[in-house]
RNA sequence: GCCCUGAUGGUGUAGUGGCCUAUCAUGCAGCCCUGUCGAGGCUGCGACCCGGGUUCAAAUCCCGGUCGGGGCGCCA
């Protein structure tokens, strides 16, 4: 468990490696234990402050940070001047005996602070020398623009809150994976090169597979359906999706982690339910081990005067707004849209001022879903048009999943695509899981980045994505 | 694809035709001080996106380009 709310990693159990005997956060979870002890660490000069006779040297390594002492009169003269005259983020590692800090000057009547240690060193050596000035301070006060921080995000990743927001989207994934595997779904990969269009209605990026036209894949979707038809009965499958859409949002990227399931003998309430409680578990599971991230991250936000993020647990279960209910909570809220059109962003604040936190939108027109998806001939609309077993999960305005209960009769498989005007044969591969007895099935796919943007308070899908890549980016 | 908006030292900014040999912060370099600790003090370094045009005069106005930002559409 971390003791000091920095939002460095627990490196309680790592073990020495060529370059440390130990992490300078062992050094300061278990200093008092280590008092005399002569130690090897390395990390990255936060910052070398005094120039003449003694020297601070502040390092950070991934699990803390730790002020090393040099004096002068203590080591290799060389070695002092090469370490004192460093450039800060230069690598450098160090050798010397863990004492406890002098106590930092405080007013009068203050209580004093806990003990902290320091390394006393005896020798040292330059790793790798930064170079200087930096793009992206990373100490700096000072803001810096999302585009000047991508160009640069292995120094942005450097910063305390930056590396807080993905550490915190591993432990997303982490807990995700943790509740679906509890509840008996396994994990699956699907293709990334695909000859055909799995779902239309998007954009595929062309690419040539040897001598044959190929495509990235837009979505696991019709695999993971393949999967389930084969019997792996649940499924889930956390990776990349391509669309090659010139969109250009806070929330949009062309390549993104998708987060998918697919389940046996279940329809679209029994994957509703499913989603839900992996979301508390996840919110539950953050708010009960990852506050210290939050902390971090909420640090920086009162520095740049935004407002903090609380982990809040939702409720279960979340509401359920039906598409033809959402309709009439969108001209009650004084927005202009009719039965069968789609639920548009200036829509959805309507709908978010009812429904602020997660919501499920479910039933959707027939006419607006896919093909896959399954329908019930008896479920109208009020206006008489075919409803179907599709869904959203919506946060607020912005959508986190979309997902339903699948078709599984191959009949009317074949009639959903010739309705799209799409030909059943350029989808035999698929449709023919079909053909040899299939169980109803459903699932979902969620954005990670999404999730992480609610749990960050992100303003930009690009900040929770590492190696973002959109229309008008793709390096680093 | 549509609408709106912007580009000033490494970074973030001030600047609305002459007050600009361009502001401030941060950074960087040097010096002083120093068991410092958001260290402090002093000195210095470093910028008007590119190409045309208007004007006696352009960071500032106009046109084109490039690259950003916001909104919409589409979706996860």
């Amino acid at each position: 468990m971390e003791s000091l709310g920095t939002g460095m990693r627990d490196s309680s159990h790592w073990k020495s490696t060529a370059y440390r005997t130990h992490t300078i956060g062992q050094i300061i979870e278990n200093g008092s234990e280590l008092l005399g002890k002569e130690v090897d660490i390395a990390g990255y000069a936060e910052t070398v402050r005094g120039r003449g006779a003694i020297c601070f040297l502040m390092l950070r390594d991934g699990t803390g940070k730790i002020q090393a002492f040099l004096k002068k009169d203590n080591m290799n003269e060389d070695v002092f001047n090469l370490i004192q005259n460093s450039t800060r983020e230069s690598t450098i590692q160090v050798k010397g005996v863990v004492a406890q800090k002098r106590p930092p000057k405080i007013a009068e009547g203050e209580p004093l602070p806990p003990p902290e240690y320091e390394i006393n060193v005896e020798s040292g050596k330059i790793l790798a020398n930064a170079a200087a000035p930096l793009p992206v301070g990373v100490t700096d006060d000072v803001h810096v623009g999302l585009d000047v921080r991508l160009d640069n995000r292995h120094l942005d990743l450097r910063r305390s809150h930056i590396n807080a927001m993905f550490q915190l989207r591993s432990k997303v994934l982490e807990y995700g994976r943790e509740h679906l595997i509890k509840e008996g779904f396994m994990e699956m990969n699907s293709p990334k090169i695909i000859a055909s269009a799995s779902e239309g209605g998007t954009n595929l990026f062309p690419m040539m597979y040897f001598d044959t036209p190929a495509f990235l894949s837009q979505s696991p979707q019709l695999y993971k359906q393949l999967a389930v038809l084969g019997g792996l009965e649940r499924v889930f499958e956390i990776g990349p999706a391509f669309r090659a859409e010139k969109h250009d949002t806070y929330r949009h990227l062309n390549e993104f982690i998708s987060f998918d399931i697919e389940g046996a003998w279940m329809d679209d309430e029994d994957v509703m339910g499913v989603q839900e409680r992996m979301i508390h578990h996840i919110w539950s599971s953050i708010a009960e081990n990852d506050q210290n991230l939050i902390d971090v991250i909420n640090e920086y936000r009162s520095s740049q005067g935004n407002e903090t993020v609380t982990v809040e647990v939702p409720n279960l279960p979340f509401p359920r707004i039906s598409y033809c209910e959402a309709i009439e909570i969108v001209k009650l809220g004084g927005g202009e849209i009719e039965w069968g059109d789609d639920i548009e962003s200036h829509h959805c604040d309507i709908i978010a001022a009812k429904y602020p936190g997660f919501h499920f939108i479910p039933r959707w027109p027939m006419a607006m879903k896919p093909f896959y998806i399954h329908h019930r001939e008896d479920e109208k609309g009020k206006t008489g048009g075919q409803l179907s077993r599709g869904f959203d999960l919506n946060y607020g305005r912005d959508e986190m999943t979309s997902g339903g209960q699948r078709e599984h009769r191959v009949e009317v498989l074949e009639q959903n695509l010739r309705n799209m005007g799409l030909n059943p044969d350029d989808f035999a591969f698929y449709t023919d899981g079909f053909r040899y007895g299939a169980p109803p099935h459903a699932g979902w796919g969620l954005g990670v980045a999404r999730l992480l943007m609610v749990l960050t308070g992100a303003g930009n899908v690009r900040e929770v994505v590492l190696f973002p890549r959109d229309r008008n980016r793709v390096t680093p």
